[in-house]
DNA sequence: GAGTGGTCTAGACCACGCT
DNA sequence: GCGTGGTCTAGACCACTCT
């Protein structure tokens, strides 16, 4: 049997996938083999192998379609919204977001932003400020962070056009597909600043989205604030 | 065959299943017949009832425990803070919620709370309104809409004390059970009342969190709404 | 020891996408 | 027509709980 030893057999089958995909042994949007024939190359039963690739599903690591095969999840322009976007118009339309850069340069990091991105003291990061409109107005003030090493070129050439959907972009230019994201929301107060970025007044109240976003193998790669003119949106969450 | 018509068989089954619990064949807390039986009882075979057994437990309306059996999942203080309460203090720690009751009375619903509630227009309505306190100040200000007819004798007689954990007493004391909920969050400024309340200034930013909580059988049974002081806690949220 | 859910296996048949 | 995942079945064995 090639799966190590311990524990349930289908975790550990899980455990081999999961491996190859971090391994790029099979990319994001690629094809998986066959139930049939991951059972017989692992050397497990089918119903073995079906309950691990369901499993990795349900987690959104894996998309199934009958009649074509699994294959690894990537981000579309579709999945990105839908899952890592949680701003929706207060009339519950999705309207099609723009995003003006206000700056995208590479410095180093703090002591703080070292430890959000798990990096050592004085790293090398790009930080990128922009305003996302909804509907014609300017509505969130974003700031982003992310390790230099791991996205080359971004901030040195003055690239003037960053895509709306980041994370499709990470995963094309740089191969970094993001999973996960743990979001921190608070209500802070506009600084004079941002007040005027956004067309506020100073003091005006902010929703404030503090996000870590990782990848399949757990490590943190962009820290991302959100502040938010909630007026006309809101945030949405689904308790299960 | 027992199970209706339609559709792959073990989505009939998981059918089954939810609608005896909605009929309160078998109430929250209760223990389930084993697979075996219900099985046998529905005329398929055991793997089909595991399936269907399985994606209720994922739905956290089962849970089943090895050995002892399947049972229908109900509020305890615990499920109740985990699930459904998602603010959590700066440091991490959870601190022990304590709240105070400012209003509990019993009035016809308006135009907007009638349609929240799904109720008919001049509904009864019992309004509670409340402060949570997290590490002895101030720090949630609630206000609780339910529909007067399912919550017979609340805010008749003066109930000085309600327990902090709602949901635990609605299905305890009304065999009310929220399965879920949906909230939306905003950022607004503290009115005058609302900052005596909490001990802020006017003006001062406030996390709105406007939730429908709904039962199993998909009527909202409450509206509630919480403003938060977000400066020594935070809304979390994970994206998966 | 009896009963429960958890895992693993094996195979049949169906629905779907492609060529 | 072929290969894919989706469903359904049947049974063996293990781990756990309780008496």
């Amino acid at each position: 049997m090639i799966v190590p030893d311990g524990g349930p057999l289908y975790l550990r089958v899980k455990d081999v996938i999961v491996k190859r995909i971090v391994d790029e042994v099979w990319r994001p949007g690629g094809l998986l083999p066959s139930e049939q024939k991951l059972a017989a190359e692992l050397g497990v039963s089918p119903g073995t192998v079906r309950k691990a690739l369901n499993e990795l599903t349900a987690e959104n690591l894996l998309y199934r379609q009958q009649g074509k095969g699994t294959f690894v999840a990537s981000h579309t322009p579709q999945r990105s919204l839908f899952h890592f976007f949680k701003m929706t118009a207060a009339d519950g339309k999705r309207q099609p977001a723009t995003s003006r850069l206000l700056a995208c340069a590479r410095r180093r990091a703090n002591r703080e932003e070292a430890g959000r991105l798990d990096l050592p003291a004085q790293s090398r990061v790009v930080e990128i400020e922009r305003i996302r409109e909804l509907g014609g107005s300017p509505q969130i003030l974003e700031r982003i962070l992310v390790p230099a090493k791991l996205f080359p070129n971004l901030g040195k050439s003055s690239d003037g056009e960053l895509p709306n959907e980041l994370y499709v972009f990470y995963e094309e230019r740089y191969g970094i597909t993001i999973y996960r994201a743990n979001e921190n929301l608070r209500a802070i107060a506009a600084t004079a600043e941002q007040a005027k970025l956004l067309g506020l007044k100073a003091g005006a109240p902010l929703l404030e989205i503090d996000r870590t976003a990782i990848t399949l193998d757990g490590r943190p790669v962009e820290w991302r604030v959100s502040l938010c003119d909630t007026r006309n949106c809101h945030y949405v969450s689904e308790l299960i």
